[in-house]
This record gives structure tokens, C-alpha cells and sequence, in this order.
DNA sequence: GCATGTGAATAGATTCACAGCG
DNA sequence: CGCTGTGAATCTATTCACATGC
């Protein structure tokens, strides 16, 4: 699939799939067992929202049915996805909640709590600071950075700010896992070639720049203007638009 | 496509396509002409920003391979994407940035300014609401909503705070294009249907948690932990996961 | 000559429809 | 009987390879 020529320079990862919305730039060399398809992997982090909701509900069984209309796809999509797990279900009745949530969730990796590293303090970086929803599912942020010596004055929040020179040191320290890149775009290669040197193989990456990344280096991106443009051309191609 | 048998309640409007990161739900009768595949206009404001970016340089002309190593995706990809506007490149040149930029920009409806409503005051919201990059790519935050009386009594933004008792109101007076939900996944249902009663028919949707709304309203979702929990798939099948 | 534009080929994802099994 | 699990069919997207035209 990659061909074996050596990429130009920086090595731009292969865009595994395509796809309207973030896209994976993964591990790229295929010929390891990448066991799930991708649309899979997307999918089952939403099975897992649903499932997480059901329990908390004491649901015991779920139907591919149900749980479908729960994370807003089609019944076929769950067995499919869930069938590459193995045998999951019960024929004729569904699947257990709590044994198919920790399967999703061995899965995908989440048996151990996982570090983060938020780089960029500014507005966004912030508010992923201070999002309750990490703890809930597996992550913690365990240290924050920025190169700006003004916002490393301020240091509002429990954990100190760190400059970037010390991403190395800190990824050794915490055993970094993933880098959220909320950095302005200008400075997000830096930034990923700094976290990349660091040994920290997953990205999330906000700003709006493509990052070049080695091809051990996973990256996706969330790209705010990117949604509301993709948004924008559906709302024009609207029969009506009346409000708006 | 979709089956003609009414759905269910609340109307689950149909996820597009699929792939590994956001995901559309668009106005789903495809009976009209919806020119572009979805994976082209997911991709559209990638080529949007490299060029703008080319514009800065001063960059008059653009190969595919150029534009395709700048936004990060395969040659062939741009060419075939681009060709969907028409012939808008020259053989043997490229593509001109200027006029390409502007095609793009028509064809993803980006003429006029779009108003834009954050619903939900919390540290997200917040966040989204100071994000300078809106004005730069043609939508404006006008409106601020959050249910919360002591969240609206703080009151910090340049933008009063209302209550979502307001938002029909607040929709007509700004002519509101598209709405950000970035509440709790607790009140999002509540919310999107406020939303589509306003007759607002464009979400991005923050919250953890499925929308459903009517087939005519297109929703986008951003969910970080989703997010993370892609890059743990991928960061747990590495061969040798050294640091983390 | 050179890079676009495009039909054809391939790869991947979704949906269907039903066999299999509790 | 009901629902999972899955091969087959379909649809969509990506990539190739080359004809086309500046």
C-alpha cells in the first residue's frame, strides 16, 4: 500500500482511512496484524459511551437493536463491529452489558489509566484542563506545557507549567501516552517534532496545521473551523433555508 | 437508502457515511442533488486552509502534489476531489490559488458570514467563545446560551448570557446558522430539540452523547474522550510501546 | 514536457438476508 | 422464536495509469 520509496522529507504519515471527520494517521505499516477496520476502532468508543449509559441504567442485556439506536447507527454496523471481537453475544437473547464493555474496552487499550500531556495554555488548552470527563474514562493529565514564560506565570490550576524543553524529561517522569497539540497552528510542528523526540507516539492535535510525524506516530486531528465548514456546506445545499 | 418506514421516535437521522472520526448526519434524502461525495467535502477545508496558508506565501500557483503534501492527503486525491468543482486547474501548471480558493469557498457555502450560538457557558463553551480563529474563516459567535442562572450571573463575555427559554427568539434576531452544544451529555437531548424547534438546522455537538433529531438537521460530534480512546487502540497494538 | 482530469481497478465499508444456535 | 454472526451484494472511497491539453 506505502510504497517503499522513502517519503520526501518529515515522512507525512499515510491517511489510513478517508473519511469525513477526523481521520487516523496510524502505525502505517499494515503488514502488522491491525486486526480491526478502522471504521470499527471509530465506532467502538461510542458502543462503549452507550454501553457505559446502560449500566449505569442496570440494563443486563442489550439487543444490537437497542444499543444501534443508542449510538445512532444501524443494527448490522453493531453485529459486524462486534463480531470481530469474537463471539460476544447470545443468540437469541443479545449481549451481556458489563462483558461486552470490558471486551471493548481491553480492546481498545483501556485496562490501564493513561497520561496526558496538554501542550498550549491558552483559552483551549485550558478547557481541556479543566474537563471532567477524563478521569470517567481512563485518562489523566499529568502535565501541562507552554513556552510562553507570561503563561507559565499565571499558573492558575493545580499543575505547573512547563516549558517545552522539559517535555522529554516529563514524558520519562509520567510515562506520557498521548500529547493534546492546542497550540496556535504556527507553532504545532515544533511542538509535534518535540513530542515525537520526547518518545510519545499519540497525538491529538486542535490546531489547524497538518503535523508530520514519523509513521510509528498516531495522529488525529479536531479542527474546529473544519466541522463548521463541513456544516456550512450541507446547510447551503438545504432546500429552504428559512432562519438562518 | 433509508428505509421509508417512519422511524422510531425523535427521528434518528442517518450517519452519512461512516469513517473513523466525525461523522455527518446530513440532510439525509439523497434524492436531491448532493454533488460532492462526503469524504471530498470533509476534505475541502483541508485544501481551504493550505491554500489560505499558500496565499499568505505569496504563492501564486499550486501542483496537486504540493497542495496534497501540504494538506496531508494522496496526489490523485486532490485531483479527483478538485475535479468535482469543474475544471479549475491548468494542465501542465497547476492550480491557481487565488480562484481555487475562492471555488472552494462558494462551494462549501462560505459567501456570507454565519452566525453561530454556544450553547452551554461551562469551561468549553468558554473556551469556544474566545477562539479567535471564527472571524478569520467567515462565522461569528453572536449569541451565548446556558440554563444555568448562576453560569448567566457571572456574565464575563463582551456577550450577555441567555436562557435557552430565549433561543427561538435569539435564532430570528441573528438569523442563527449554526448552534455549538457544549453542555453536559444530560441536558444535549434537551438542548438539540430547542435547537431544532428555533429552527436552527445545523449542531456541532460537544456533549458525549447521540442527538437525535430530525432527518433535515445536520449534526457533527466532537467527543474528546472518543478521540483519546482511538489513539489508545493504536498506541496499544505498537510493537514496542516504550515511554508510555 | 508537464501536470491536470478521468476512466478503470482496487480497496474498504455498509447493508442485506439468512443460516445458526441458544 | 428471536437475535446473533456472517457470507454475499452493494455502495463508497482511494489509487492507479494514462489520455488530454496547455
Amino acid at each position: 500500500m506505502l510504497k517503499s520509496t522513502a517519503p520526501p522529507s518529515g515522512c507525512v504519515p499515510r491517511t489510513i482511512g478517508p473519511l469525513y471527520g477526523g481521520d487516523v494517521s496510524g502505525p502505517s505499516d499494515r503488514s502488522r496484524v491491525s486486526r480491526l477496520p478502522d471504521a470499527t476502532i471509530a465506532r467502538l468508543p461510542l458502543y462503549l459511551r452507550s454501553l457505559a449509559q446502560l449500566q449505569a441504567d442496570r440494563t443486563v442485556v442489550v439487543s444490537s437493536e437497542d444499543l444501534a439506536d443508542s449510538a445512532g447507527v444501524n443494527a448490522s454496523q453493531v453485529r459486524k463491529d462486534l463480531s470481530f471481537l469474537g463471539p460476544v453475544g447470545t443468540r437469541g437473547l443479545g449481549y451481556d452489558v458489563d462483558s461486552l464493555r470490558s471486551k471493548i474496552e481491553v480492546e481498545l487499550g483501556l485496562t490501564e489509566e493513561l497520561g496526558v500531556v496538554i501542550i498550549g495554555y491558552g483559552n483551549l488548552g485550558r478547557a481541556l484542563a479543566g474537563y471532567r470527563g477524563f478521569g470517567a474514562r481512563g485518562f489523566r493529565v499529568v502535565a501541562l506545557v507552554d513556552d510562553d514564560p507570561a503563561v507559565r506565570a499565571v499558573a492558575p490550576d493545580p499543575l505547573p507549567i512547563h516549558p517545552l524543553s522539559e517535555l522529554g524529561r516529563l514524558a520519562q517522569e509520567y510515562a506520557l501516552a498521548i500529547a493534546l497539540v492546542a497550540t496556535p497552528a504556527s507553532a504545532a510542528q515544533d511542538v509535534a517534532d518535540a513530542v515525537v523526540a520526547a518518545g510519545i507516539r499519540s497525538i491529538l492535535n486542535f490546531a489547524p496545521a497538518t503535523l508530520n510525524v514519523p509513521a510509528d506516530v498516531t495522529v488525529r486531528k479536531v479542527d474546529l473551523a473544519v466541522e463548521l465548514q463541513i456544516l456550512s456546506y450541507f446547510r447551503q445545499r438545504r432546500p429552504g433555508a428559512t432562519v438562518g
